[in-house]
DNA sequence: GTCTATACACTGATAGAC
DNA sequence: GTCTATCAGTGTATAGAC
């Protein structure tokens, strides 16, 4: 039960609001793509009129910008323990576990944000060039320092992150046909540990990581 | 210089235009989405008056099944070189080669393809319940079979399979991001013969291999 | 802050002259 | 087989009453 009602002040209308026509924007944009996610069913989704949303976000665009942005930070703070950690099994063992999680709990934010990207990234090219090149250039400077303490092999390290994002967000992005391939089922809780336990045990092999 | 011009046969005609159609089409749509690729857009990129494209093609919707099923088969027929090989090395070697190659020469059908999977297969459905069910379980049993001849580790052969899928097909899928990674450049023949050189190394080694 | 009614542009598709 | 003209439907966005 909620408490006897307090308006709610407008500042938390707005916040409720946002709220509601973000998590319904992100999962039709996945679902539908840009050009087949309509206003409309947008408001459908959230449990709003139509006009409800160009009165929040003035464009479609400008709701799909917001929708893209909030994916990419959650991409970023995923790779926090990435950092901290003394070695390649520990740091791209968790990195692994933690995108891999990301992709079973929130699949429909890497499939908006595979889709911006496949088509050139119109709304957030800017971060691409920013924001992400950093971002990389200083995982590769962890991995190379791994390389140069001996903890694995001499690879390539900016190519070892490209196949860390595939494999991983492989489990979101073609979830369905993963899907379809288990006889229509979602993936159960077992299922899950088996695809961390593989991708760890191959990847960690192959970098020359595991003793 | 053309010979004197024998005008060309309907059914020459009509083959020509066909092709032309879908080129475009698979061009369009990769790089707008089914959505935002318009018949006008297609038929702009084609060189035909918007109206051919309905003369040809009944519909927008059939011209993109007919796209997405060329795509198919070339998934398909790239991997040949898998079945016919003595052992992992060579077989999942020439597989990551050949997809890469795919990704390179033709990224805008493996766009087109995973934006597909990506809205649930609306088109392309009973294409996934059936020959890609039937083809991964021959894959799978042929991976099987090595491991059962000591030629690789026990690894879960359906999971390493989706490791290649999603490593070869990135290079095409985030092409774009990769790309923006590269300072903007395309990637030269020394970067792509990197790519393979780092896919197979990694790969091959993570599932015991190479000796 | 909410929501109905509507303006305006554009899309897929077709008719019909050539 | 080609192509202009056009229709019916739908999309984004806004005006204005409440």
């Amino acid at each position: 039960m909620n408490q006897a009602a307090r308006p709610l002040s407008k500042k938390e209308i707005r916040q409720e609001n946002e709220r509601l026509i973000l998590n319904a924007a992100e999962k039709t944009f996945a679902e539908a793509g840009f050009g087949g996610a309509t206003m409309q069913l947008i408001a459908d989704v959230a449990g709003l009129p139509k006009a409800n949303l160009h009165y929040y976000f003035p464009t479609k665009e400008a709701l799909y910008r917001q929708v893209v942005q909030a994916i990419f930070q959650d991409w970023l703070k995923a790779a926090d323990v990435f950092d901290a950690a003394p070695g390649p099994v520990e740091g791209i063992g968790a990195y692994i576990d933690a995108k891999l999680e990301i992709s079973r709990r929130h699949p429909a934010g890497s499939k908006v944000w595979a889709s911006e990207v496949m088509h050139r990234a119109p709304v957030i090219q800017d971060y691409l060039e920013t924001t992400l090149v950093e971002w990389t250039e200083g995982r590769m400077a962890v991995i190379q320092r791994w390389i140069d303490e001996g903890k694995m092999d001499a690879v390539n390290p900016r190519h070892l992150l490209y196949m860390l994002w595939a494999t991983t967000q492989h489990y979101a992005d073609f979830g369905h046909q993963i899907e379809t391939l288990n006889s229509g089922k979602p993936y159960s809780d077992a299922q899950w540990d088996e695809v961390k336990t593989s991708v760890k045990t191959i990847i960690l092999k192959g970098i020359g990581a595991l003793t």
